[in-house]
RNA sequence: CGCGGGGUGGAGCAGUCUGGUUAGCUCGGAUGGCUCAUAACCAUCAGGUCGUAGGUUCAAAUCCUACCCCCGCAACCA
C-alpha cells in the first residue's frame, strides 16, 4: 500500500451561512484529493463544524430551543455545500461528536504541562456576554452596536496554554521547510508576526460566562474556549488518542485554510502539537480572499455572493471551473457574476465544449461513430504536474486550455471536412481522415485525465464518450450557452 | 521609518530573483477566413511613457536610491 494521505478543512462555525470562502476550502482541497487519487495514493479528507460557543448558545436561546437541537439542524448546511461541491471528504466531525469531546478532555490531560491559571482581560460587552478584541472595541467607539452600551473592561480568571514555550521550534520547522506554509509570502509574514516569540493563549472561560463548551477536567467553574476544541479536530477525527488508525495518517500532508486563521493553524496549533509530542503538519495551505466586483464581501454591505446560487444555476463543474482557474489558488481573487459567465460561454462552452462537440459530431457523421484506433495524447503534461505539486492549481488548468486551444487549431488546420470530400476521389483519404480524428480523440481524453481533480463530471462524461472507440452519444451538449446575467450578443445586434 | 503584497495596452495577469531577440498570455474591440461544431472555430490587426524622478550599464519592466499611490495585516476576530 502506497503511503496514506491526509487534507483537511477549516471547520466553519456551525452559526452561520456558508459562503463563498468556505467553499474555496472545500474545493481546493478536494482538487487535490482527487488528483493524489488519481495517482492511486489513499487519501483521507476531513471536513466539519465547529458548534460550541456563545453565540450558538445565544442564538439557540432565541429560537427557544437547546444548543445541540440547534446545530443539529444548522450543520446541515455546511454538509449540503459541502455535497454539492462535489468534494469527496471521507469524514464529518462536529465538535459535539461524544468521541471528539473524550478526546479534547485527554488532550486538555496531556497538555497539562503547559497550562496555567492567568486572569484574561479585555473589552466586554454585558448584553453579547462576550469579549470584543481591541480593535473592535476601538472601530466602534467603545459602544456595542447591538446593545447600545458601553464595553467595559473586566478582567477574568482562565487558564492559559504556554504556545510561548514553543516558539523556536515552530520558527524552525517553518524556516527548514518541516512544516511548509504556502505561499512564500505568507511564510514571511508569519514569521514577521512571531518575530518576538508566541503568545500565550487563554483556552478557558469562566462556566458563568462560556455555557456551551466542552468542561474542562478536574474544574468544574471552567469550560474550554474554542481555540483547543475547535483545532483538536483534526487529529480527533482520524481516532486521537484511542483508535490506533489515527497514526497512519498523522502528520496531515495538506492544511488548507483561510489567510485570516492561518495564525492559528501556523502558531496554536503546532504549539498544541508539540505539546502533545505530535509531528507537525508538513504543509499549510493558506488561501486568500475571494472579493466581489473589487470590493469585500461583508454582510453589512449585502454583496455576499452564494455558491449555492452559482451551482444550480450553472451546474458543480462551472462552478469548480471558475474557482480553480479564476480565482488564484494562492492570493486573492476577485468574482463578478459578468467575469463568471464570460469564462462559462467562452471557455467552456466555446472552447471545451464545442471541441468536444465538432469532434463528436465530425466521427458521427462521417465515420458513422467508429473512431478507431485511438493513439495516446501526446501533449507534454510537465508543467501541469509541475503547478499541482506547488499547489497552483489556477495554472494547471490554464495548460490544460493552452490544449483545448492547440486541438482547435489543429482541426482547422488539417480540415477534416476537406479530407472527407476527397473520400472516393482519393485511395488515402479515408484512413487519412480516421486517422485525424482518432488523434483528435487521443487529445481529448488526455485533456479529460487531466481535468479529473477539477471537473469530475465533465472528465466522466468525455471519458464515456471516446473510450470505447466508438462514439457513444451523450444526452444534452456539453455546457450550453446560459445568458443569465450579461445578455446575449446575437440577441441584441438588431 | 510597524509588517507584508502590489502598481505592465480597456479589464485581469505573466515576465523582475539569474539585466540583452520585435514586453508575452487570456478576456474585450476591429477585420478577414472557414463551415465539422454550442451564430462556434481559426488567422491577422489596433492598443502599453512597464507608478514617478534620478542613478549604474554597451544594454533595465528587470539592478541601486528617493518618492507617490493602492491593498491586506497589526495577535485570541470561531
Amino acid at each position: 500500500m502506497d503511503k496514506k494521505l491526509y487534507i483537511t478543512t477549516a471547520i466553519p462555525y456551525a452559526n452561520g451561512a456558508p459562503h463563498i470562502g468556505h467553499a474555496l476550502d472545500y474545493l481546493l482541497a478536494d482538487i487535490w484529493t482527487r488528483y493524489q487519487k488519481q495517482n492511486d495514493h489513499d487519501v483521507r479528507f476531513q471536513v466539519g463544524t465547529d458548534e460550541h460557543g456563545n453565540k450558538i448558545a445565544t442564538k439557540a436561546i432565541e429560537l427557544g430551543t437547546d444548543p445541540q437541537s440547534y446545530v443539529d439542524k444548522t450543520y446541515v448546511n455546511f454538509e449540503t455545500l459541502i455535497k454539492k461541491i462535489g468534494a469527496s471528504y471521507t469524514d464529518f466531525i462536529r465538535t459535539t461528536d461524544p468521541h471528539h469531546i473524550n478526546s479534547v478532555k485527554i488532550i486538555w490531560q496531556k497538555l497539562q504541562p503547559y497550562i496555567y491559571k492567568g486572569n484574561y482581560e479585555g473589552w466586554y460587552c454585558a448584553g453579547c456576554e462576550a469579549f470584543v478584541t481591541d480593535k473592535e472595541a476601538t472601530a466602534s467607539g467603545g459602544i456595542c452596536a447591538d446593545h447600545q452600551q458601553h464595553y467595559q473592561k473586566i478582567s477574568e480568571e482562565n487558564y492559559y496554554f504556554k504556545a510561548s514555550a514553543f516558539t523556536d521550534d515552530i520558527k524552525q520547522a517553518i524556516s527548514n521547510g518541516d512544516m511548509q506554509i504556502v505561499p512564500e509570502f505568507r511564510k514571511k509574514e508569519f514569521l514577521e508576526l512571531i518575530k518576538d516569540g508566541l503568545q500565550d493563549v487563554s483556552i478557558s472561560r469562566p462556566k458563568k460566562s462560556l455555557s456551551w463548551g466542552v468542561p474542562v477536567p478536574d474544574d468544574p467553574e471552567q469550560v474550554m474556549y474554542v481555540w483547543l476544541d475547535a483545532l483538536a479536530n483534526y487529529i480527533t477525527v482520524l481516532g486521537y488518542p484511542d483508535n490506533p488508525e489515527w497514526q497512519l495518517y498523522w502528520p496531515a500532508d495538506i492544511q488548507v485554510v483561510g489567510k485570516d486563521i492561518l495564525r492559528f493553524h501556523a502558531g496554536l496549533w503546532p504549539a498544541m502539537l508539540l505539546g502533545l509530542g505530535l509531528p507537525l503538519p508538513k504543509k499549510i495551505l493558506a488561501h486568500g480572499f475571494i472579493n466581489v466586483g473589487g470590493i469585500k464581501q461583508s454582510k453589512s454591505l449585502g454583496n455576499g455572493v452564494d455558491p449555492i446560487q452559482i451551482i444550480d444555476e450553472y451546474g458543480v463543474d462551472a462552478f469548480r471551473y471558475f474557482f480553480s482557474r479564476h480565482i488564484p489558488t494562492l492570493d486573492d481573487g476577485d468574482f463578478t457574476w459578468e467575469t463568471f459567465e464570460n469564462a462559462y460561454n467562452t471557455e467552456l462552452a466555446n472552447d471545451l465544449g464545442n471541441a468536444v462537440q465538432r469532434v463528436t459530431g465530425m466521427i458521427t457523421r462521417y465515420q458513422s461513430g467508429v473512431i478507431g484506433e485511438i493513439p495516446q495524447g501526446e501533449h507534454d503534461m510537465g508543467t501541469y504536474h509541475k503547478s499541482m505539486e506547488n499547489l497552483e492549481f489556477d495554472k494547471a488548468v490554464d495548460e490544460v486550455w493552452l490544449m483545448v486551444r492547440s486541438l482547435n487549431q489543429y482541426i482547422e488546420h488539417v480540415k477534416p471536412w476537406e479530407i472527407a470530400k476527397q473520400i472516393g476521389k482519393d485511395a488515402e483519404a479515408e484512413s487519412h481522415l480516421t486517422e485525424v480524428l482518432a488523434y483528435a480523440v487521443g487529445a481529448l481524453l488526455q485533456i479529460g485525465d487531466l481535468l479529473v481533480p477539477f471537473l469530475p463530471d465533465t472528465a466522466d462524461r468525455i471519458h464515456r464518450t471516446f473510450e470505447t472507440g466508438r462514439i457513444v452519444p451523450l444526452e444534452g451538449v456539453f455546457f450550453p450557452k446560459i445568458y443569465k446575467h450579461t445578455t446575449d450578443p446575437h440577441t441584441t445586434k438588431d
